[in-house]
DNA sequence: AAAGATTTCAACCGCAGTCTT
DNA sequence: TAAGACTGCGGTTGAAATCTT
């Protein structure tokens, strides 16, 4: 492909887009910060407006789409946490593929990125285990991983008819006095350093290792300043990412151990 | 080192609901 | 009330990145 294509969004069909009226493909570091600078001014909503105004060959639903899934404020970036996990394992038990519902329950995580997830590691997971992800089979093995080294189980999601947001059992019993919201809050404030809520957004920003985000002012938000590229920083640290062939990738020693000092 | 296979995820598409005129 | 515009949602696609052979 034309590096251009990737560096400067330029797709092969540029000049029929340029006909047309409308661009599509990745967005480039002009754009985002025409949209970012539009909607810091007048605020979200109105995207057709905002496409014109911002002087973008975009349409007002690309435009949404990309403020929403990237260059919103405090959108959590990188790798989802033992704890996110357990979340969406629970929530898609309830509510199936109500994805921008589940998202809410997640401060700073889009739907997009919420179903990217679910497609691509539960539902593998769930093929691994020759089993559907509504099915009772696979619901009972992630509600029963048991990890004789850490003397801890978790059981997992899946709270069926429960009215509770959170089921109570979804955590071990560490800490008789902290609630789930208390440990949701303490990972989104300390713990979320591992995964950084505002990582860069896009590897094709990245130049060797250091951020080439401009630093002027058209950009609101702060994480293109460490100039490091955080995405791999926490790797394989949390159950499913990776890519883990089994259960116990699903849950290994260090997920517990991370689990259980957040509710210390 | 190279080729092929697999995984990941940003972005697009179509549809449905809501709003505006 | 009808029609068109706008918005939001879930499903899908495709290119880049990564892994495997």
């Amino acid at each position: 492909m034309d590096p251009r294509v990737r560096e400067h969004g330029l797709a092969s069909t540029e000049t029929e887009e340029q006909d047309m009226g409308t661009r599509k493909g990745p967005w480039t570091i002009e754009e985002d910060s025409l949209l970012a600078h539009y909607i810091n001014n007048h605020g979200e909503g109105h995207w057709n407006t905002a496409a014109r105004c911002a002087g973008l060959n975009r349409t007002g639903k690309s435009c949404r789409l990309r403020w929403l899934n990237y260059l919103r404020p405090n959108v959590r970036r990188g790798n989802i946490t033992l704890q996110e996990q357990l979340l969406i394992l629970q929530l898609h038990s309830r509510w199936g593929n109500r994805w921008s519902k589940i998202a809410q329950q997640l401060p700073g995580r889009t739907d997009n990125e919420i179903k990217n997830y679910w497609r691509t590691r539960v539902q593998k997971q769930a093929k691994q285990l020759k089993c559907d992800v509504n099915s009772k089979q696979f619901r009972d093995t992630m509600r029963t991983p048991t990890y004789h080294s850490s003397q801890i189980d978790i059981p997992v999601a899946a709270s069926e008819s429960g009215s509770d947001l959170i089921d109570p059992n979804i955590l071990p019993d560490i800490s008789g006095s902290c609630t789930f919201s208390d440990s949701l809050d303490a990972q989104v404030s300390s713990g979320s350093d591992l995964t950084h809520s505002q990582n860069p957004p896009s590897s094709h920003y990245m130049q060797n290792g250091s951020c080439s985000y401009p630093e002027n002012d058209s950009v609101p938000w702060g994480w293109y300043e460490h100039g490091v590229d955080m995405q791999g920083v926490d790797e394989g640290r949390y159950g499913l990412i990776g890519g883990g062939d089994s259960m116990e990738n699903f849950w290994n020693e260090e997920d517990i151990w991370f689990l259980h000092q957040q509710l210390m």
